[in-house]
DNA sequence: GTTAAGTATGAATTAAATGCATGAATTTGA
DNA sequence: TCAAATTCATGCATTTAATTCATACTTAAC
């Protein structure tokens, strides 16, 4: 079947379910509104099928306007990531392997993964996805990245995973906390102060789960950051704590200022994992950087 | 970032790699060689890359070039996906699911589900893809798909998955055939006589599985055949049996003049299931087809 | 060498997209 | 309720992009 659709149009779609009218989208794309209006007729007529329902000023999209919308979201972001990869194919870069961090995954490896690759894998380029958040197996399936480093629980089944590692949870204090002076933590402590948690929802193979629902403590509140740097700056200024995965914790715990102290019997680990997904382009070179960074971050298993 | 390649420039790369030169190309999109050449510069001018290298008169693809043409190949799928539902979308159909059969999957009760999609759905179309074959689950995650309506083990766990039933496993053979005047077959009977089978190699949950490597038995040759019709005419015209799914083996069996008898002690079965991908634009209707497809099918659980 | 098949290129032509000016419809706000 | 303002549609002129035609160039085969 021939292809009807150019992507001029799908811009358009999209930019009018972004901006919701032709005016303001006309200017998000920086062409006139006339313009905007004869692409519209333009797709319709192409597709023999109204796109928009006109009833007052606004368009309303109709289902199969939604529909094309669908496509237009998936098709601009492919043609994105395939244009950004081959701009970065020049000196010798033949393949681009985007890389996702779960949140409060550490970064400090990273230099050396770059150095690695430099050396072996010269063909290989990198590039680390910034909005991957708390939900990197979405993005995995959404291909924005190619590999997601994850803790919890392992990953479905259907990616493609490598084991990084066992970890144990430590918890995070300022130096002058009163907890500080003990060695070591025991989870009825946590009940005397505020708890500082990436998670709103507490998520199995977390420290929710493992911590406080296991040992039937609460701590006395809970404050909910996104971020890293914000969790560990807030943790440094106050009487909080937060719980994190060694790994993460001691390379990045004594740059807020902040002592790091077991757990319990330090029984409490969290695993890592690297996630990609099968059947995928670029397959080799992914295979080659898990392999790298399961090399550089030598665990103990 | 603005997208640089046009619809146009895609199918002209997904044309150059189907046909492997640019005038065979030329000819396959009706235009002429001079403008594809025209249109090959072009792209590279806009990605400020070579993607083609020209050794000799036939085009190599750079890596450049093959990100490209992974992107097209992506990109044009999912615009003919979502042009055919927008011609589905007249009449009221709003959205269009598509089921995909493993290749020996029965299709009898395919005309009550548009009865009652009819009735109860009339916004959902339904469409039954052609090319699913022996890999349905490939098939659903690259979207070609909605619905797959396979057997045998149950499906990744990242698949929405409905169990439709347990479905005993019987052996088919032509009326006349030496083991038909036996009221069940013992494994051990397979023996003497071709088997007739659809999956080459032999699959977890699959009749290889279940009767010849449990059992100990290979029987004397193995026919291979990749189309239940093909299966059947030959298992009707020759000494060979085949082992089907009861729900499978009693609709279409008796088409071809075979019997069916079970095997052992009739405790051999595999599984039936509904799946599809979570994350999906028309998911409610997915959801409601796989209901309606769950009732009419009735197996007892 | 000469031919054959494939590709590149410049100029002319054709097709597509855009902008301008304007009109119609609807909302907003006294 | 009526002007003012906003928003979208449309015919026509203009600009931009894509295609063809004719032809030259390149390589492979004989």
């Amino acid at each position: 079947m021939a292809i009807k659709l150019s992507v001029r149009q799908l811009q358009m779609i999209r930019a009018l379910e972004i901006a919701g009218s032709v005016s303001a989208a006309a200017i998000a794309l920086q062409v006139s509104q006339s313009a905007l209006s004869h692409r519209i007729r333009e797709a319709e007529r192409l597709l023999d099928t109204p796109l928009y329902s006109r009833q007052n000023k606004k368009l309303v999209a109709t289902p199969a306007g939604l529909r094309v919308q669908f496509a237009a979201r998936r098709v601009l972001a492919e043609l994105e990531r395939a244009e950004q990869d081959v701009a970065h194919m020049s000196g010798g870069v033949t393949t681009t392997v985007r890389l996702g961090l779960e949140a409060y995954a550490p970064h400090h490896w990273l230099p050396e993964l770059y150095q690695q690759l430099a050396l072996k894998c010269a063909h290989i380029g990198l590039e680390i996805a910034a909005d991957v958040g708390l939900h990197p197996e979405a993005a995995l399936r959404q291909q924005t990245i190619d590999i997601a480093v994850i803790s919890g629980l392992p990953p479905a089944n259907d990616f493609n995973c490598i084991h990084l590692g066992q970890d144990p949870l430590l918890a995070l204090m300022a130096s002058d906390h009163p907890l500080a002076k003990h060695p070591r933590i025991r989870p009825q402590m946590f009940a005397d102060f505020p708890y500082v948690a990436y998670h709103t929802n507490p998520e199995q193979g977390r420290e929710y789960d493992l911590v406080f629902r296991r040992h039937h403590v609460l701590p006395s509140n809970v404050i909910s950051a996104g971020v890293t740097e914000a969790v560990l700056t807030i943790v440094g200024k106050s009487q909080g704590i937060t719980i994190l995965p060694a790994w993460t914790a001691l390379s990045q715990g004594p740059k807020y200022g902040l002592v790091t102290r077991p757990i319990g019997d330090g029984e409490l680990t969290t695993q890592w994992y690297l996630a990609g997904l099968h059947q995928v382009a670029n397959r080799e070179a992914i295979l080659e950087v898990m392999r790298i960074i399961k090399n550089i971050t030598h665990f103990k298993d």
